[in-house]
DNA sequence: ACTCATTTGTTGCATATGCAACATAGGAGA
DNA sequence: TCTCCTATGTTGCATATGCAACAAATGAGT
């Protein structure tokens, strides 16, 4: 039997941890709601729709959710209903997928490619506000930092 | 007439300022859904519930919504609701308000402070795995670095 | 005291979400 | 081929959420 907690006493986060988390935690919430509300007042969707759109886009073809869903970090079961929610409002396509007929394709359509472009227009000055309060050397830093917590490289940009 | 945005193109973020974003956005749902997960797994209520027992634990003395919510970057009706479950299963109660009769005071039952140390010994070690992949000097400066990026100090740690 | 704007908190309703169960196709092994 | 396990998506249902409207109390101005 293999043993996957220490034992003893809880192990409790150093101070430095606790307050790493505590300002990751409340500063992505309130950089991300900032940046929401921008596009919220523009009466856009939400980011989580630019950034289908902008994967779609970047994919550069058809591409099945499966392969979307690991870089979304989201839920199949989520994508399914993005989907559906998103193709109501004619922002991308479900094409039929010849390799597997469980699955399909999405594609972004014409109206989908606007859209994005939109979006981009109001997130990309949201996002320059919200991030403003630190300077390139420090973001590229800050990002060194946190992709080394997270474990992985994410530094893809959304940008067009 | 003001102007509020500047003028011309689209401002485009940095590329550090996008690295820096989308590092924070994946990073941070990463992280948080970790710990989440622990509780889940651990058949214990959402780092929320942790939250509001903790701030009202810190606190010391009954303590009104409205002085909650802004600690807690939450909407007055989520607040709201949240504690009408949390009543429900007998973690906080609401108690009258002499000075104002709109409101009321809240505060943790024995069982709201019994279930707080639980989920804390579930909490901490999650927080704790979750955050390994940087040590004490790295977590300084990255909650450093999201403080000034927040432009608040949000340093207060979740510990009991 | 009276009026009215503001603060504090709640709620009705439409929509979104999580979870578990489901449907269907693919693929491995006999 | 046949069987069975896995992979890929979707959906029914209960619950949670956001928004706007609401209720009640306070406090400021007159």
């Amino acid at each position: 039997m293999q043993q996957t907690q220490p034992k003893g006493p809880t192990r409790i986060p150093s101070d430095p941890l606790q307050r790493a988390w505590i300002a990751l935690g409340r500063v992505s919430q309130s950089i991300r709601e900032e940046v929401s509300q921008a596009l919220r007042n523009a009466k856009l969707p939400d980011i989580t729709w630019y950034t289908v759109l902008w994967e779609l886009e970047r994919a550069g073809q058809p591409t099945r959710p499966k392969d979307l869903a690991i870089p979304l970090f989201i839920l199949p079961y989520q994508l399914s209903r993005l989907v559906d929610r998103m193709e109501e409002e004619g922002l991308v396509k479900r094409i039929a997928c010849p390799e597997d007929k469980r699955g399909h394709l999405l594609e972004p359509t014409p109206e989908g490619y606007a859209m994005r472009k939109r979006m981009w227009n109001v997130y990309a000055p949201a996002m320059d506000d919200a991030m403003k309060r630190i300077g390139d050397a420090e973001a590229l830093q800050l990002a060194q930092l946190l992709n080394k917590l997270g474990g992985l490289d994410y530094s893809m940009p959304p940008k067009p």
